[in-house]
DNA sequence: ATGCCTCCCCGAGGGAGA
């Protein structure tokens, strides 16, 4: 089963580029971020007309998610628990059924800029939420999943200017920190599991030819319970999507697991 | 790089992203 994640920036600005990823990537579930759209207004009946169910969890202008699967979904819950003030679309989980059940959490992690500020202080907040839904997902001892635009740089190795990052949140080190927290709980960073080294990324800027200079970050990633990352064949991150016609700045990054 | 694009809102130009 191939999974991907991938911030699209918006789906009324990706509604070509996105199908055409995936009618030549063929993933059987994808997790979407930043889909910029009520539920309401989602296309659904071009993921639907390829032979995808869709669920989606989204809100007007900013944030929201969804979730593509070949496969039935069950138990789908919408929203990261444990603050009900949360107006911000940014998780969606779901049970895959493949040869066994698969339980997904797609999630678009607060940026947290400018740091320090409230916005840094609602990203920490909402990764101690992570956390707390972490732990119950490993108690589960069941294949699963946590994969999206978590906004997290994890190493220096994951940037090719680090020293550009130093201040900023999806650098710093309370950020680092925070998700190291949640990966030392029990969970594998599926694409440093298998590809070590510098010069990876999954996000280039728009800006100042970032993408022509190769000038990326490392910040769309795949935690797998131990029991998912027993299942693992391949993870890749598919690069060169970045310089097809009219791109998000994010790519794909999927995996393939035996399930 | 406290922003050189691109997205959203809409129908001008500001907020957000990373």
């Amino acid at each position: 089963m191939k999974i991907a994640t991938f911030n699209i920036n918006g789906i009324k600005a990706r509604a070509e580029a996105l199908p055409r990823w995936l009618d030549e990537a063929q993933p059987d579930v994808v997790l979407l971020q930043e889909i910029k759209s009520v539920d309401e207004n989602f296309p659904r009946e071009i993921f639907e007309e390829r032979g995808y169910n869709v669920e989606t969890h989204g809100q007007k202008s900013f944030n929201g998610v969804a979730i593509l699967s070949k496969y039935p979904l069950e138990d789908v819950s919408r929203g990261l628990p444990g603050d009900e003030e949360d107006e911000q679309a940014r998780w969606i989980e779901a049970t895959v059924i493949g040869k066994r059940a698969l339980r997904i959490c797609g999630l678009y992690l607060p940026n947290g800029n400018p740091a320090p500020g409230p916005k840094f202080d609602y990203k920490l907040a909402w990764m101690e939420r992570l956390y707390e839904r972490a732990r119950d997902l490993l108690a589960t001892e069941e294949p699963a999943l946590m994969a999206g635009d978590y906004n997290i740089i994890p190493q220096a190795e994951d940037a090719k200017r680090p020293e550009a990052w130093r201040e900023d949140a999806l650098f710093r080190p309370e950020s680092r920190a925070a998700f190291r927290k949640v990966l030392n709980l029990g969970f594998t960073e599926a694409f440093r599991a298998r590809t070590q080294g510098p010069g990876h990324y999954s996000f280039w800027d728009y800006q100042a030819g970032a993408w022509n200079r190769n000038d990326g970050i490392r910040i769309d990633h795949f935690l797998l319970t131990p029991q998912a990352a027993d299942l693992m064949r391949d993870c890749q991150i598919d690069a060169a999507v970045r310089g097809h016609e009219k791109p998000s700045d994010h790519v794909p990054v999927w995996v393939d697991l035996d399930i």
